[in-house]
DNA sequence: ATCTCGAACTTTAGCTTTGAAGTCTTCGGT
DNA sequence: ACCGAAGACTTCAAAGCTAAAGTTCGAGAT
C-alpha cells in the first residue's frame, strides 16, 4: 500500500493523495472522466480542510463551529440582530428541535438572549448579545486572514474567473434542485 | 404534515441569495474582500448542495451517505477490497468507535463482512461483499451522471483551469495544515 | 363569543458520533 | 520464559441531531 511520495506526509492519516485516488477510480470504473473527478474531489477535499481550519479557529475562541454559524446568521440579518428560532433553523438547515437545543446552550453561554415576542406571544426572539457580536467579529477576523492566505497565490484574473465559474455551478445546482425539504448543514 | 406549505421554496428556506449575503457581509464588516468572500461562500454552498444530491441518490439505493463513504474507501483500496477498521477510520476521518458501529450496521445489511485476521489475531478485516460492490457501482453511476450534468456548461478550457486552480488551493491548505489529528467527515 | 385549524416552539425517544475506559493480542526487554 | 508496554478493536457514557408527538397561542369561521 504505502507506496510513494508523501504518502502520509501531511494531510489525513491513511488517506490517499488526490492523484492516487483518481488513478484508483479509473482502475475500478472505466466510465469515469478523470477531469470531472479531479474537480469534484478537489472541491470536496478543499471544503473539508477549510472546515477543519475554521473549527480550530473558533475553538480557540471558545465557541464551536455550530455556534459560529448561528452568530453569522444573526449578524447577516442586520441590526438589531434578531431572528426567530424557526427562521434560524431554516437558514442553518437544522430541524426546529435542534435549534431549540442549540439556542439553549448559547443562551447559557451568554452569546444570545431568548425572549417571547410580546406582540405575538407564540413567537420567540433570539437576539445577539454584545459578547456574541464580539465573538463573531473575532472569528471573522481570523477567517478573513485565513481566506486571504488561502487565495494568496491566485492572480486577479484567476480569482475573478474562479468566482464566476463557481457561481455558475452553484446556480446550476440550485436550479436543478427544487429542494424537497432536505436538511443539511450550513456553513457559509 | 403536508409537504407543501411555504416551508421551503427554492433552495433552502429563508436563506439569502449569495449576492444578498455578500452585501450583508460588506455592511457589517468593512475589511471584507468581496471577491474572496464570493469564492469562499460559493465553494461552501456548492459543496452542500452536492452533498444533498448525493444523499438523495444513495437514499434511493437504500444506503446512507455514510455507508457509501465506506464502500468508496474499500473499492478505492483495490482488490480484494479489504481494509482494517482503523485504516478505514483514518480514511473517513472517524473515530475508531464510530467505525465499529458503522461496520456493525453494514455487516447486518450484508454490504461488508467482518472477520479476524488469522495471522494477526488482534486485527480485523472488513471486506466488501458482492452486494456491497454492486451498491457502490450503482451509486457511482448516478454520481457520474450528476457530476457530468453539473459541469455541462463549462468549456474544456474552463474545466482544465478549474481543476488546476482547485488543486493548487488544496495543496496550499494541506501544506499549511500539518494535521494535529483532526477528525472530520470525508466525502470524496 | 366560541370553536377549530394552523403556526411556532418545546419535549420525548431513538440514532450516530465522540472521548475515555476496557479487553485482548503481540512484541520487546530482562 | 516472563513481564510490561503498546497496539487494535470494542464497550460505555454523554453530546448533538432528527422525527414525531405535545403545548401554547393566534386567526378565521360559525
Amino acid at each position: 500500500m504505502g507506496d510513494t511520495p508523501g504518502t502520509i506526509g501531511t494531510g489525513l492519516g491513511g488517506e490517499p493523495t488526490l492523484e492516487e485516488q483518481i488513478a484508483a477510480y479509473q482502475r475500478e470504473f472505466q466510465d469515469l472522466d478523470p477531469q470531472v473527478e479531479k474537480i469534484v474531489s478537489a472541491l470536496s477535499r478543499l471544503n473539508r480542510r477549510m472546515n477543519v481550519a475554521y473549527g480550530r479557529q473558533t475553538a480557540d475562541l471558545g465557541i464551536s463551529n455550530a455556534e459560529w454559524e448561528v452568530l453569522k446568521a444573526l449578524v447577516l440579518s442586520g441590526a438589531p440582530y434578531r431572528l426567530g428560532p424557526s427562521d434560524l433553523a431554516k437558514r442553518l438547515g437544522l430541524t426546529p428541535a435542534a435549534m431549540t437545543h442549540r439556542i439553549d446552550r448559547m443562551v447559557a453561554e451568554g452569546l444570545v438572549t431568548r425572549e417571547r415576542d410580546e406582540s405575538n406571544r407564540v413567537r420567540v426572539i433570539v437576539e445577539l448579545t454584545p459578547e456574541g457580536r464580539e465573538k463573531w467579529l473575532q472569528a471573522m477576523r481570523m477567517a478573513t486572514v485565513f481566506e486571504g492566505d488561502l487565495l494568496q497565490d491566485l492572480t486577479a484574473d484567476e480569482r475573478t474567473s474562479l468566482g464566476e465559474v463557481l457561481t455558475r455551478l452553484l446556480r446550476r445546482v440550485e436550479h436543478a434542485q427544487p429542494d424537497a425539504g432536505g436538511r443539511l448543514s450550513d456553513l457559509d
